[in-house]
DNA sequence: CCGCGTCTTCCCGCATCATGGAAACCCCTC
DNA sequence: GAGGGGTTTCCATGATGCGGGAAGACGCGG
């Protein structure tokens, strides 16, 4: 994984957060044999995983189905991450940014080899919220590998940069090349490049030490931001972008 | 269960689940030697819990502080049981149940030996989400309690009815009967047994069995919610728990 | 109605893997 | 520069998780 090297030992716990993590991908309940599918292991080992972890709470079983999805321990850690990094706090502040640009303004981290969408996203009624979207094809990832800190630089280090559609950069060096781009301009466009139609432009929260702790998105249509208008969006991310970062995890 | 019978092994799963837990209680960033300490843990086997945690996302170190704090799996875990529970649907209910009442209404499910907020209480700006709170002394623990599945539905299993106020009901059999009381009335209040000043109703969100999934509760004080106006509140609430039921995990 | 395929659950002997004591280390403070 | 708080690393030991396999539980179709 990008999150280097892995503790040599620790297989158990390895494992049974990796069941945790199946629930990612796959549709909201699964089975024991899903599971042990999902992680290429032996079913009564991902058997006994599952009820550790429903004895914890992290997952419940459906009476009717027998199947397993995420528990109530899941969901207090969940509020618990949002509270503790003062994300209710910047909820306001991207409605506000919003309804001003009539775009879905949304703030993402990096998560692994993703980025991940904490909160927004929220324009029509969708939340995008705790989705995983790929650091290469969005404008939020370009700007989290643009200013990323030392050790997770290395775009070599990056899985696949798959081609989502024809304007996807599925070339390191072009990424590169883009990234440079990224940097000199201070923000980051993603024009078409995960889904066709829709046009992004982000810009880094940065840290004390310059690196980028999030990113702060803007998302629509083309007609929305067009080219000559590009300019005015971004202005506007950066407007509140001082205002997210002390919002951000000032939590001492 | 009231996490009865764990399953004998497992333990170096069950330790690293509940290092995770460790981030109820306390403030939040934990360092290495306070987790060992929370949970009785040798240093040496606490830390490298924790590194296996880092490794997997499900904590993050500040740089800065050398502590730790729950990390970005945590965070999509969080969001994605939300979704898989059909949790933002019911958000646009309970806010027009909460302005058409003026009370803070929320939706709670049993977790262990507590109830858990998942939604709500949105009356200020504070949001009590993911709040955990007694059995014994919140209307919508009584009401979780009342209609308990079978398994559940052992007073003796609890582990203490603590009084947190003169008027909190600190005695099992005065529970037991308490709880009587409630089933025939098909709600229930806690007038100022948790938090002195401070006055819920709370109806049960029955499953097909008719036990109680989960727990909706208005919350007010005594001014908004006086006694001859307990009943209207708990009309109000009445009249949107079968869209809640509906909307609760309508997963398939 | 019975046999078959697919699922979950349980059991148990073996070797692997987590364990935790101890020591090195790092950074502040006094 | 000694002292105390914390973190990190190492390693021999045996407890502990491992996974093959068998036993239930269901549902389906012949």
């Amino acid at each position: 994984m990008a999150t280097s090297a892995a503790p040599s030992g620790a297989q158990a716990v390895r494992r049974a957060l990796g069941v945790l993590q199946c629930f990612r991908h796959d549709g909201p309940e699964l089975g024991v044999t899903d599971i042990a599918r999902a992680m290429a292991l032996p079913i009564s080992t991902a058997h006994r995983l599952v009820l550790t972890l429903v004895a914890a709470g992290f997952l419940e079983r459906d009476p009717a189905t027998v199947r397993y999805r995420l528990g109530t321990s899941v969901a207090e850690l969940g509020q618990l991450h949002y509270f503790q990094h003062g994300l209710h706090r910047l909820d306001p502040v991207l409605a506000r940014l919003g309804r001003a640009t009539k775009a879905s303004a949304s703030i993402a981290v990096r998560s692994g080899d993703d980025a991940l969408v904490l909160i927004g996203g929220t324009v029509g009624a969708e939340s995008s919220d705790g989705i995983r979207t790929p650091l290469h094809s969005t404008a939020m990832g370009k700007v989290l590998l643009a200013w990323a800190p030392p050790g997770e630089d290395d775009l070599d280090a990056l899985p696949e940069l798959v081609r989502l559609t024809e304007r996807t950069i599925g070339d390191r060096d072009e990424l590169r090349a883009e990234l440079d781009k990224v940097r000199a301009a201070g923000y980051a466009v993603n024009d078409g490049e995960s889904e066709p139609g829709i046009r992004s432009v982000s810009v880094p929260v940065l840290d004390a030490d310059g690196f980028s702790y999030a990113a702060l998105t803007l998302r629509a249509t083309p007609e929305l931001i067009t080219d000559d208008r590009v300019r005015w969006f971004v202005d506007q991310a950066l407007a509140r972008v001082d205002q997210v970062a002390a919002l951000l995890l000032p939590t001492r």
